[in-house]
DNA sequence: TATCAATTATTGATATATCAATTAAAATTC
DNA sequence: GAATTTTAATTGATATATCAATAATTGATA
């Protein structure tokens, strides 16, 4: 069955407002909690607490941010001293990101508070919902991403 | 049942990550039909083809976008020429909006091309896949948006 | 090995999102 | 009816996304 173009564009519409409707929250939780991070910062600090030692380029990629804006990014962490470069001695073109001390004493009270925003948006959705939904939006993803290599 | 941090992640994950490769794919294959307006630019462009007359407040919230991004993406479409600001002669704080006639004139080429992009991303899901997927991300927008009231 | 090509990171420019402050006008209230 | 509050739009500041250009380094090749 085709859809019209009018729904086709409601498919795009719906899942742009959920995405925008969840940074929202995010950021108006982050706020009254005064957390020191935007939830975009907290996405590549969260990949450097987890696997130490990865290059800029690594970290895009995982994260789906363009490597420009992971620069500024890690500009902001390091300056809250959340995070430092280590320039790779074996390929000098290379920087690779650590947490600093301070940074891992920090993470797991910030993770609390994410944790606790992310469940206000899935709750009450059976299991079964979200995986379909899951599985859905793999399928669009991969849609669009075989078209761009 | 309930899901893990790590799994409760992953679902807002998904959902970023699909969102971001259809705006990209989109950004893409705009340029390629080096289309004159940006996905958001088309996205204001279109309300106001499809219901003339609106002012900014409703165009912000018929589109999710913020008011501020509104005047602006609308500075652009004016300088397009594609849309023109009438002072409300009832209520001097607001304009109304309305399409040009060259803007109504391009209004249907550019559609074709949207349609063309979005059906890309949908392709070969289920229309009930489809559904299902939209009435999850609707629960998990209402979810938020009634905590933000 | 000298040159050319590819890779990593940075920077600048433009677009958009968000928040705060401001202006102008309208609505409310005292 | 004057003063205050609210509303609509704008503007400035900061953060992020994207693209293009650039610098530094490494890899490939002739």
């Amino acid at each position: 069955m085709k859809r019209s173009s009018k729904l086709v564009e409601v498919t795009y519409f719906i899942m742009d407002r959920a995405v925008k409707r969840s940074k929202q929250y995010s950021a108006m939780k982050l706020q009254e909690h005064q957390f020191p991070l935007t939830i975009d910062q907290w996405i590549i600090f969260k990949r450097i607490v987890e696997e130490e030692g990865q290059n800029q380029i690594e970290i895009a990629e995982s994260t789906y941010k363009d490597p420009a804006s992971v620069t500024r990014i890690l500009d902001l962490l390091r300056k809250k001293g959340l995070v430092r470069k280590h320039l790779d001695e074996n390929d000098r073109r290379r920087y690779t990101l650590f947490p600093t001390e301070e940074g891992k004493q920090a993470y797991e009270g910030m993770l609390d508070i994410i944790t606790e925003i992310r469940g206000v948006g899935v709750q009450g959705i059976p299991e079964e919902d979200l995986a379909q939904m899951e599985a859905t939006l793999n399928r669009i993803y991969e849609n669009f991403d075989q078209k761009m290599k």
